[in-house]
RNA sequence: CAGGGUGUAGCUCAGUCUGGUCAGAGCGCUUGCCUUGGGAGCAAGAAGUCGGGGGUUCAAAUCCCUCCACCCUGACCA
């Protein structure tokens, strides 16, 4: 490539609305441009970016034995309508209405299209298993795009779905994809961790999402640094903290006037927010429900939503949904004659001679225990792992990191095998419905990973496996000394010869001009060809950012084949 | 969708409160000169329906109404 006449365009500021580092340096070097809220051009630096992980993909999914397809990104009703998702997708799923009015869909993920292939192409047990890929581009028309290509509405990914006769052969598979995922993310060389997560509206049983570590994550994982356990802190279980002692204080109502938080009731009682409780209400499937924390505790939604019983998605009361069913105001809620059903968290459950509500305005109890004061009620696992919890699998304290999910893999189950009715003829002659994984690897979004993990204050800092180029030649005063020009000209031809990757800056630009350029776009290796070196016989040889070193034009092949 | 912010030249922004030499700057771009190892210098130049529409006014980038777009905080997810 020749920098003269390739389109990437360089800025000098950093452009107005991209916060995001991705975002922000994706856009300054050239690789990407904005068209709209979530939708975005790749621009031809960009474009090679995603065809090297796209290869990288192909070759780790093809050696697990599935199979390439490309289906299409634009679907009718129908077969939404049959699974059931034309209705439970809502305007997340963007619907389009073609010339003859008929409604159809741009596919935000394609089970229903792989499964009606599948239903028309598989008849036998003898068929199975199979596994399937595309790397494609969806398009979610999410409630709110952000962070650049983090959160897009048109992305690309790679999807890939699997069909068996057994949960064992489903196994295989799922292990499969899960070490092809591990060995991509290798490959391109990202610091990333596997772990457990909720499986969303995807359904299903298992899942594990694999996240590359970044400040700028949106997910919070919780990991045991001795173990291989993590899981997203949406999914990670929280134990209870110790055994319940036994009740030393007697139940006290005690005035507590414009006291409605728990900090405000600790401060006012002198009584730390770990001794408190916290009553949550939500709508249950009969009628409100409470659920209980320890007061310096977080709920989790995500856990509470799953519970039977508890609206899903999670529904908190409103004051006045309180004020009406309770006769009390938030804020003086409690488990002790509440009057509707409660969830009693495992750490709150584990509390004695704790702090609540009195259920009635302007009142707390202290000195409340279980059993003695008020029933224990059911008790789950409500609220979000924090610092200083211990591993679910004994192994120790957790640790935290934030991290981008790049992909997901699933067992998805006979969900849409029998919504969508594929079976296959068993051996003695019985009709299976085949069980299912699918798996996602957002091939877009991890570009956007790799910049979040790679790049200083200068610019990106691509891994060799996906970098748009290997060899960045800097010539000085080109145009005003044919000896660079020349022997410029020779190491170009010289590496398209080898096979290596070059963008070479040929432009008529001042030195400082390629030098910062050059950092922005964070090709790994850059050789500087000027007059000085040449006198000496030398280009100067760097890579990233480390010190340039003096070579013989003859080394440079060598050293980057060697790389 | 709720809350907040922004929209003026290709890019980054000033000007808006207090209407009237306010159509501006820097960078980029074009031409010429000069310079050539870390975003040079000089000179000349091209470039904007001031997000759109409506209104108030003698007069609107500036005030009012309305719509739109983009960004940030929340629910969703690869």
């Amino acid at each position: 490539m020749l920098a003269s006449q390739v389109l990437a365009p360089t800025l000098r500021d950093d452009p107005a609305n991209a916060d995001v580092v991705s975002h922000r340096l994706l856009l300054r070097a050239g690789f990407i441009r904005q068209l709209g809220s979530g939708l975005f051009t790749w621009l031809p630096l960009g474009l090679r970016v995603v065809q090297n992980v796209e290869a990288i993909v192909r070759e780790e999914l093809n050696r697990t034995g599935a199979q390439e397809v490309l289906m299409p990104v634009v679907q009718p009703a129908e077969i939404w309508q049959e699974s059931g998702r034309w209705d439970a997708m809502g305007p997340e799923l963007l619907r389009i209405i073609d010339r003859h009015a008929r409604d159809y869909c741009f596919s935000p993920t394609h089970e229903e299209v792989v499964t009606d292939v599948l239903r028309q192409t598989m008849e036998s047990y003898r068929d199975l298993p199979l596994s399937v890929y595309q790397i494609n581009t969806k398009f979610r028309d999410e409630i709110r795009p952000r962070f650049g290509l983090m959160r897009a509405r048109e992305f690309i990914m790679k999807d890939g779905y699997s069909f068996h006769l057994d949960d064992e052969s489903l196994d295989v598979t799922y292990r499969a994809m899960h070490d092809a995922y591990a060995a991509i993310l290798d490959r391109i060389g990202l610091r990333y961790r596997s772990v457990q997560a909720d499986s969303g509206m995807m359904g299903g049983s298992d899942s594990e999402e694999f996240h590359v570590l970044a400040d700028s994550g949106e997910d919070l994982i919780a990991y045991s640094p001795n173990s291989g356990y993590g899981a997203n802190v949406e999914r990670a279980e929280a134990l209870s903290n110790g055994e319940r002692p036994a009740p030393k204080e007697s139940l006290t109502r005690v005035e507590t006037p414009n006291a409605k938080t728990i900090e405000g009731v600790s401060k006012l009682l002198g009584i730390p927010p770990t001794r408190c409780v916290k009553t949550l209400m939500v709508h249950g499937t009969d009628s409100l429900i409470a659920l209980i924390l320890r007061g310096d505790h977080q709920l989790n939604e995500i856990k509470a939503a799953h519970l039977d019983g508890v609206i899903a998605p999670l529904r908190f009361a409103s004051d006045e949904e309180i004020s009406k069913s309770l006769n009390v105001d938030p804020g003086s809620i409690g488990p002790v004659e509440l009057g509707v059903p409660y969830i009693v968290d495992r750490s709150a459950d584990v509390l004695s001679d704790f702090v609540c509500g009195a259920n009635e305005n302007g009142f707390h109890l202290t000195g409340v225990n279980w059993l003695r004061d008020t029933p224990q009620g059911r008790v789950e696992d409500l609220r979000n792992v924090e610092p200083g919890d211990q591993s679910p699998d004994g192994s120790g304290p957790l640790a935290f990191a934030r991290g981008i999910e790049v992909g997901h893999i699933f067992k998805l189950g006979r969900k849409y095998t029998e919504s969508m009715n594929v079976t296959v003829q068993m051996p003695d002659g019985d009709d299976l419905y085949p069980t299912m994984g699918c798996y996602g690897l957002g091939v877009s979004r991890l570009v956007a990973a790799v910049v979040e993990q790679c790049h200083d204050e200068k610019g990106i800092l691509w891994p060799k496996a996906v970098a748009p180029a290997m060899l960045h030649i800097v010539t000085i005063n080109q145009q005003r000394s044919t000896a660079v020009e020349q022997a410029a000209s020779n190491l170009y031809i010289e590496c398209q010869r080898e096979g290596i990757e070059v963008l070479w800056d040929d432009r008529e630009e001042r030195p400082g001009v390629k030098f910062n350029d050059a950092e922005l776009i964070g090709i790994p290796y850059r050789v500087t060809i000027g007059d000085r070196g040449l006198k000496q016989g030398t280009f100067e040889f760097q890579h990233e950012r480390s010190e340039s070193i003096d070579v013989r034009p003859d080394d440079v092949i060598s050293r980057l084949v060697a790389s």
